[in-house]
DNA sequence: CAATCTAAAATTGTCTACAATTTATCATAA
DNA sequence: TTATGATAAATTGTAGACAATTTTAGATTG
């Protein structure tokens, strides 16, 4: 389990939490790995306690799923959820648009362009985790432009779950992605244009979704048959 | 602290968060009250871990405030905090209501009735803060009409945030509420009437942000001297 | 009397031990 | 070989012990 090491000697729970939802949301640890507590409080350095916490704080955000008596596993959504997810960014996240052009501030501005310049590095780097991590982290500034905590610690969480949707159903293996949209949202920021950014927004989450083959998995119905057949 | 006490002997962090959780919408403790670890861990007859987990799950919620050192306290939320909640509550629920509408089964808008009637009853037995729990109740039951189980989670959450909120800005001590309101929604929903619904349910969300008395509990800055000059 | 400091009590943070449960291993039988 | 079942290993659940911190109470001083 890979992990940047930035952290302080006594790492505190939260700080687990960070570093664990990085490795997840770039796809470091892949959606459905079991994360055993010893395992993690032996990597961090620090008792079986506060890998615990880290742990039940990262299910409460949904990146993680605690299984009674079973453990914690990083958190494996089934199609129904991707669409969920979706549909709750969709009544979230363009009215967030349009009130971060509404407020956006020049330095705001400056700050987003750096985000779309780290994913297309991130991008042009090979490194799809990372780039999709730093995708997210450009909705989440959008979000916090708003000026709505509340609203903004949802589409966080939201953009955190899509991040690993996007790992499990993402259609293309490196299609040019959406670098076009994210620069023309960041201008109708910059502009002001409040109308334009959260239709673009609305669009932008239609074509996420449009971009993801949410195609059952597994039927293991039906095809369990075939399988064997195969084989 | 009072609880109702239909819980198992050996009760699960789950059913502790349960527990706390239907006491503190129904405001029966008191926003900022202290949950000292040990005084919950003996009331429920489990060791201090559990306690732990179950106010560490309602700080997720947005329940209880949990600060390092110093322990868990019933959530204050401040008119900040207010403001954003309705307004998150007004992205979600009227299109959820709307949804609702559109896929009601006769056997869930009798449930909904019964919500009102238990409601109504609350009320006239003088439990507002019952009242209050149940009408939280009624929003949650039309959000998991709409069968979207991730927006039906966030909806929850708001509405309890909600119910504390109500419990700490409501206007009116006894106006006769809203319950011609629920009235309305129930008849668009079991209609199958989805523009109505949406309508009526933002109509209700400004509502009740209009009866709430957000002006800020003390200004400290200016008004201190005022305060002294009064006394 | 108010303010400040000190010591005791109370409370939270963390670790570790032990119990309960699940998972893995391996021998046995069909 | 494949199933089945018993045993051992690994892992999680819970409680309690001790350390660190905050809160309280009392004494001291201006």
């Amino acid at each position: 389990m890979l992990l940047q090491s930035d952290l302080p000697l006594n790492p505190s729970s939260d700080d687990i939490v960070g570093s664990l939802r990085r490795a997840i949301l770039a796809h470091r640890v892949a959606p459905g790995s079991k994360l055993v507590e010893d395992e993690v409080s032996d990597v961090f350095g620090v008792g079986r306690s506060i890998a615990r916490t880290a742990l039940q704080a990262l299910a409460h955000e949904g990146l993680v799923t605690i299984i009674r008596n079973r453990g914690a596993f990083v958190a494996d959504p089934g199609v129904r959820e991707a669409r969920e997810v979706f549909e709750a960014r969709a009544l979230l996240e363009p009215r967030t648009a349009r009130s971060a052009a509404e407020r956006a501030t020049p330095a705001a501005v400056k700050l987003l362009h750096k985000h779309i310049a780290a994913e297309h590095q991130a991008l042009q780097a090979g490194d799809l985790g990372k780039a999709v991590y730093l995708s997210g982290l450009y909705h989440m500034a959008i979000a916090d432009l708003a000026d709505q905590a509340t609203i903004a610690a949802m589409i966080s969480t939201l953009v955190a779950r899509s991040s690993l949707i996007v790992a499990l159903y993402w259609r293309r293996p490196q299609a040019l992605c959406e670098s076009h949209v994210h620069h023309a949202l960041t201008d109708a920021i910059a502009a002001h244009d409040g109308a334009r950014a959260e239709d673009l927004m609305k669009g932008h989450l239609v074509d996420l979704l449009a971009n993801l083959d949410l195609r059952e998995k597994l039927q293991i119905g039906g095809s369990l048959c075939d399988i064997l057949r195969q084989a």
